[in-house]
RNA sequence: GGCCCGGUGGUCAAGUGGUUAAGACACAGGCCUUUCACGCCUGCGACACGGGUUCGACUCCCGUCCGGGUCACCA
């Protein structure tokens, strides 16, 4: 199997196009055949060599690796549509000769004034097709005007299309729904429609999983592999994304592109393990699965016709998860950029700032949803004030035994020789036993003294953390 | 508006003529724990509607409604 991730270079790839191109990643690799990656740049208006490059960086990201591209090369290149005009060119004359194309010199204005007469009458919107009958005359005539002329494909009348989606099974179009449809602009770049035809056929494309959105133009596509004789590669049209309120994914529903989901804080294996829930099912019960899994697991017949609302909760569990199965070194290697970014560690950090943060992240594994809430989280474990959150907290630290615990506790840790989690757990316990008293009269008030708040991390770990001189500091701060 | 696709709990979803209609997230309660979190347990909650077909429909057919896509010299 060849199956293409055909992403336009118009902006950051967004997380619909990352789940087109899983997919089709996924059926390549569990077939053992090949991804393409193909760069549509013929908007020239709106693409540009950055985007290219933000949707290479977050495919690679994912851990999604094509096998052909613009910067692999391959047996089939060039990859990038701009560079494969001559290619094209030379289709189009051919479909021109055989009366399959014609020059269309219909004026914006024009166009646009049948669409809304057309509009008007409550008929369908499509070109009429009067330039399809100019004589050679009437084309001079107009070319002396200085018009620039689009070739339109002429769409043959009253042709029932019959399409056998993958996912949505056969879907039946009429030719006399569409309209005579542009396939080469007049600076004489070709439009989507064709281009994909042509480069899918030349690549030796053997499927196409792509959006939903693309269903509508598929019909036209299937007449321009008619006229110019290319096999049909086999179709899979997946669901749409969909925001909150049902619509389509779009900015104002939150982070929509990949990049964004990295600088928020998410794991690349969670991503696509979300995304690969999205819209396919396993078999089984089980939903943690690494891209390897995916692959062995993934396949067509079980991927959703509906669309699906993308549920961010859900994405924050599954990251949640990801994140207790690291490695506390993974984890200080995740957190680095953040904690970095945020001041806390100096750009090249020390062994001793490495041992604070496999310590922190320790402490808060367990608690984050995402990596960037090391931010927030590690703020309790910084500099030496303490502020009480609340009243309950305050009411701690007037307990009666509140302040023999706190003494007895400094005393015992300005006596210790090493503080590590192990020892300040020993000496919690010892604590516990030698005061007589419940276990919530002894930590409770510890915890609120040294960070004042009712909750966090296990109390062993905040002090280990925190280190000797720290602690004390908070001790005083909390007490007056 | 024409055409196309879709409609199972709030969300993701299993299901393919006969099931007590799975499971997950979220939510609620409980357990665990020094707290929170994690983890575990329990609970809440759904087949859009109306007609058929059938001994029997979530499953098949038709209609209605709702949602989405498309009808560009954007992809």
């Amino acid at each position: 199997m060849r199956l293409r991730f055909a992403p336009s270079p118009t902006g950051p790839l967004h997380i619909g196009g990352a789940r087109s191109a899983l997919f089709n990643y996924l059926l390549a690799k569990k077939t053992g055949g090949k991804l393409i990656l193909r760069i549509e740049d013929t908007d020239l208006a709106r693409s540009s060599r950055e985007s290219e490059q933000n949707i290479a960086e977050s495919l690679k990201w994912l851990g999604i690796s094509w096998d052909e591209g613009p910067d692999v090369g391959g047996p089939y290149g060039p990859y990038r549509q701009m560079e494969r005009l001559e290619i094209y060119r030379q289709y189009t004359e051919l479909l021109l000769e055989k009366g399959y194309a014609y020059y269309c010199y219909c004026s914006e204005e024009e166009l646009e004034q049948e669409r809304q007469e057309a509009l008007a009458k409550g008929a369908a919107v499509k070109y009429s097709g009067k330039c399809f009958a100019l004589t050679a005359e009437e084309r001079a005539k107009l070319e002396a005007e200085g018009r620039k002329p689009v070739i339109r494909f002429h769409v043959p009348p009253n042709q029932e299309i019959v399409l056998d989606d993958l996912v949505r099974g056969r879907v039946v179009f009429n030719s006399e729904e569409i309209g005579d449809f542009v396939i080469v602009k007049s600076d004489g770049i070709p439009t989507y429609n064709y281009a994909v035809v042509i480069d899918d056929s030349l690549m030796k494309i053997s499927h196409v999983i792509r959006a939903e959105e693309h269903l509508s133009n598929t019909p036209r596509q299937a007449l321009l592999y008619q006229a110019l004789g290319f096999p049909m590669p086999q179709f899979a049209h997946i669901s749409l994304i969909l925001g909150k309120d049902h619509t389509k994914m779009s900015k104002r529903h939150g982070a929509t592109s990949v990049v964004q989901y990295k600088e928020e804080g998410y794991l690349p294996e969670a991503v696509v393990n979300f995304l690969a829930l999205l819209g396919w099912a396993p078999e089984g019960e089980e939903e943690i699965f690494s891209l390897e899994k995916l692959i062995v697991e993934f396949s067509l017949e079980r991927v959703a016709k509906n669309p699906a609302v993308f549920d961010l909760e859900k994405l924050r569990w599954i990251n949640g998860m990801y994140i207790r199965g690291c490695t506390i070194e993974k984890l200080v290697e995740l957190a680095l950029p953040f904690l970095r970014q945020a001041g806390y560690v100096s750009e090249n950090p020390s062994s001793e700032e490495m041992k604070w943060m496999e310590l922190v992240m320790t402490a808060l594994q367990e608690r984050l949803s995402t990596i960037k809430e090391v931010e927030e989280q590690v703020k309790i474990l910084l500099g030496e004030e303490v502020t009480l959150e609340n009243e309950e907290a305050a009411a701690v630290l007037k307990e009666e035994t509140a302040p023999l615990v706190i003494r007895t506790f400094q005393e015992k840790l300005l006596a210790l020789e090493e503080i590590t989690p192990e020892t300040v757990k020993a000496l919690l316990k010892s604590l516990t036993k030698e005061l007589k008293l419940g276990g919530k009269l002894v930590y409770m008030p510890i915890r609120v003294a040294l960070t004042g708040q009712m909750h966090g991390p296990d109390l062993y770990l905040i002090i280990a953390i925190l280190g000797k001189e720290l602690v004390v500091r908070r001790l005083k701060n909390s007490v007056v």
